[in-house]
DNA sequence: GGGGGAAGGACCA
DNA sequence: TTCCTGGTCCTTCCCCC
């Protein structure tokens, strides 16, 4: 009945277009609304984006009417066939046994505070901000004003419009109170957010019919304000009756009995048995006690449920019967954006195809096979046939947990730097009240223009404390830095997530555990000291990392980490080799050791842009300096020789680096160069890093990479022209004479298989390993290992050493070794200790 | 081909 | 001037086995 979006003007966005679809919408004046819409939007970069969002779902139609032209018959019969079975199948588990219902407070956020300064009642207002509404109430959806709506727009819809600020705290209280109602009727009731729930209520029915009536009778407490309301259960407290003042927001639904006297002069109410006189009590009580309406739907499933919910909405309630007619009745001419699940893309794409309803949604169900992926056409079928979940499932284990920031152009590095911190910290505070840990680290950010990207890394263990999170954080946000750079990454959001995945840890696990660390009832962390579980590995990687990136080492930071990777501390050593320098360090103290590495690592400066070259010459000479203090008697390490040296001097730096120190590989992460005495690195070929070990055998250059893999980018054609039309192969160093990334990457890939079946590296390599058992030489000078190696590497030891890939600027990919679930800068750390 | 990780999106309130 | 936040689930790609 209502003209689709496509009807309207030709350059109109369906994302931006008003959504009437939610209660209290009806009958507005679209046209008008969405001018104005437009008009705010138009041109801004959130438009553009949009914009771009658009386009990309108009190809993604255009690809499926492709794919549907291509359909024969004999697919689409073959397809029917599948669906009938299927079809039957549901049927015959059709479960219309239990009374499923979804609660849904009207205009909640609204209500509260309209509830609480009933000077608003009578205007048109919205919960939020000037950039973001969360709810409208109905007075300004009248105007077009709804959540999720910019505050700045709904004002030029509604000039009058209040907006208030959002008070979650106080939004919770109020759920809490609601909740205590919901228990009465399903104590595992399964709440969707503070104003929603869903709960079955076929226990409470069948308890309910034997019931007396005075358990179903309920008083009816006038309130004398807004804000001083009466317990709902209290018993002989006397009200006052102000009717004029009473601020309830919605008229009470038709379905509403008459009230009668008690014994004592006060209005009650008595409620019936069935479901739907349970449902109106409970809405009764929830009004009584918060003075705010509520809607329900009661259905035989989920699904049904929340659309009957939202039938009488507000102050409403709607109950489908059970029996499978009035399921199927109620389904057909159900537009499919009604039911939760199906949004506007889902809803664009089945309207490309001719279909809009539920009952179209049946009819197509075989093509729809043919089209969508299976969990997209079985869901389908579901809706079709008025099928959903029967029963509530509650407690499901959490998946993930994030924070994120929205805020003012952000360009400055250190600023970004230390926004990233504080979300890092931020997170651990939240992992820290539910004792829980993760294992992949996702950076999220959204650039000025509203791109969103996600970078994300897998640690082998879980982590939550915030030096661990920033550790990984700072990596991917780095190698995001420089992937833009010499551009500053202009952003507008940053988002910090943690995710569980599935392996050895379980994911995301509770902290609380017999031999992990315990939490205090004050919740703070606490840890023994030195944990007896604590690895030279564990403590090494951690100093590492908070070397590199000055930042104090909390011995307690990582303790937690080790009850779940440790390994067995290395036996009949009196001596570690130092990742950086080489040197074996004589002794056996960790701490000695660490404070060792972290003076070599300071020494390297790890990335840090302007570095000059007499910082270059600097680094590795103040790790000298520290050495010949830390070691007394260490002997010096013979280093792999020609053949280590010749492997190295194949790694390709990136030109457009300038920085001495920090230089890149291409196609991988920023490498920062450490000379060791006397070592001669040089510039090669614009490009190519040359080191000669003809001096001296000593290994003498460490490349240590310090970000996780590139991102994907798409080619940039300024930086390509930066490059100039040669493109120089990294394995054999010769130029190509081609600007065409296709046929180079071929070449390359090429070269690369000839390294790697070539059978004397292998053996060179394999032997190197055998011998000197020395991996971290190996890892240092070979940062672009290959498949065969690290097969090979895998097999020795266990340690999950995998090659993993990095992308190449301009397309493309180059194989990596590093250590599984580290990022890379971690690796020279791990590799001492194999 | 299946499984798993990473990235991106759809969708929800 | 100003278009959120925090979650889940799905898809697509790529790699490994």
């Amino acid at each position: 009945s209502m003209a689709t979006t496509e009807t309207l003007d030709s350059g109109f966005l369906s994302r931006m277009a008003l959504n009437d679809n939610k209660a209290g919408m009806e009958g507005l004046n679209r046209d008008k609304i969405n001018k104005i819409i437009m008009e705010s939007s138009k041109g801004s970069r959130f438009y553009e984006n949009e914009l771009k969002k658009e386009q990309q779902v108009n190809q993604r139609i255009e690809r499926m009417m492709l794919q549907k032209a291509h359909i024969t018959e004999q697919q689409l019969s073959k397809a029917q066939a599948q669906v009938e079975k299927m079809t039957s199948d549901l049927e015959r588990g059709r479960d219309l046994s239990r009374v499923i219902v979804h609660v849904d407070m009207d205009a909640f956020y609204a209500a509260v505070e309209t509830r609480d300064c009933p000077d608003l009642m009578d205007k048109p207002m919205a919960v939020g901000s000037m950039s973001m509404l969360s709810t409208s109430n109905y007075h300004a959806r009248k105007f077009g004003v709804r959540a999720a709506m910019p505050g700045f727009i709904a004002k030029k819809l509604c000039p009058n419009l209040v907006i208030v600020p959002i008070n979650f705290d106080k939004y919770r209280a109020v759920s809490a109170e609601v909740r205590e109602v919901f228990a009465d009727y399903d104590p595992h009731f399964l709440p969707m957010s503070l104003d929603e729930a869903y709960l079955d209520i076929s226990d409470h029915l069948e308890q309910r019919r034997g019931w007396p009536e005075a358990l179903r009778t309920h008083r009816l407490h006038t309130n004398n304000t807004g804000t001083a309301r009466v317990e709902d259960h209290g018993g002989l407290q006397e009200t006052v009756e102000l009717e004029g003042l009473s601020p309830v927001l919605f008229e009470n639904s038709p379905s509403s009995s008459p009230c009668l006297q008690d014994a004592a002069g006060g209005e009650v109410e008595v409620f019936g048995t069935c479901a739907e006189e349970a449902v109106r009590e409970m809405r009764f009580r929830i009004e009584q006690k918060t003075s705010l309406t509520a809607s329900a739907g009661i259905a035989p499933n989920m699904m049904l449920a929340k659309v009957c919910s939202d039938k009488n909405k507000p102050n409403g309630q709607y109950r489908l019967p059970s029996n499978r007619q009035a399921v199927i009745d109620f389904i057909q001419d159900l537009p499919v954006r009604k039911i939760s699940g199906i949004g506007k893309v889902t809803e664009k794409m089945l309207g490309a195809l001719g279909i809009t309803s539920c009952s179209h949604l049946g009819q197509e169900m075989a093509l729809l096979a043919l089209l969508f992926s299976e969990t997209s056409w079985h869901h389908f079928l579901h809706i079709s046939m008025g099928l959903g979940s029967t029963h509530i499932e509650r407690d499901g284990e959490r998946k993930s947990m994030s924070t994120e920031r929205t805020f003012g152009e952000m360009g400055a590095l250190e600023e970004q730097f230390s926004l990233c911190r504080e979300l890092c910290q931020d997170l651990a505070q939240d992992l820290q009240k539910e004792a829980l840990k993760g294992k992949t680290v996702t950076l999220k950010l959204k650039n000025v223009n509203f791109e969103v990207k996600t970078r994300a890394w897998t640690l082998p263990c879980a982590v939550a404390t915030t030096e661990e999170l920033f550790a990984v954080a700072k990596d991917l946000l780095k190698t995001e830095i420089d992937n833009v750079s010499p551009q500053p990454l202009r952003l507008r959001l940053m988002g910090n997530l943690t995710l569980p995945s599935p392996g050895d840890c379980n994911g995301f696990e509770t902290r609380r555990g017999p031999t992990s660390s315990t939490t205090t009832p004050e919740g703070t962390q606490t840890h023994t000291p030195k944990n007896t579980n604590t690895s030279a590995e564990t403590d090494i990687s951690m100093s590492a990392l908070t070397a590199s990136d000055k930042m104090t080492h909390e011995p307690s930071a990582h303790a937690s980490t080790s009850s779940c990777c440790s390994t067995e501390p290395e036996s009949g050593t009196d001596s570690l080799t130092c990742p950086v320098c080489f040197r074996e360090v004589n002794t056996t103290e960790l701490t000695v050791f660490n404070r060792h590495v972290d003076q070599c690592l300071s020494g390297v400066t790890m990335g840090q842009n302007n570095h000059t070259d007499t910082e270059l010459e600097r680094g590795p000479r103040v790790c000298e300096e520290e050495v010949e203090k830390e070691i007394t008697g260490g002997k010096r390490e013979e280093g792999p020789k020609e053949k280590g040296s010749e492997l190295l001097s194949r790694c390709m730096l990136d030109s457009t680096s300038t920085a001495n120190i920090s230089l890149s590989t291409v196609g991988l992460n920023p490498v920062c160069l450490n000379t060791c005495p006397n070592g001669d690195v040089s510039i090669h070929r614009a490009n190519t890093l040359k080191v000669s070990s003809q001096s001296d055998p000593r290994v003498r250059v460490c490349l240590l990479s310090p970000g996780g893999p590139r991102p994907m980018t798409t080619p940039k054609p300024e930086s390509r022209d930066h490059r100039g039309p040669a493109l120089t192969c990294p394995v054999c160093q010769e130029t190509q004479d081609t600007n065409d990334l296709t046929l180079f990457n071929r070449h390359v890939d090429l070269c690369l298989n000839q390294e790697v079946l070539h059978e004397d590296k292998c053996v060179v390599l394999q032997e190197m390993l055998q011998r000197e058992s020395k991996f971290s030489a190996i890892l240092r000078i070979l940062p672009c290992l290959i498949v065969k190696f690290s097969n090979m590497v895998k097999a020795q030891g266990p340690h999950p050493l995998m090659q993993y890939h990095a992308n190449w600027p301009h397309g493309g990919r180059l194989k990596m070794l590093a250590l599984k679930g580290q990022p890379p800068s971690t690796l020279c750390s791990y590799a001492q200790t194999l």
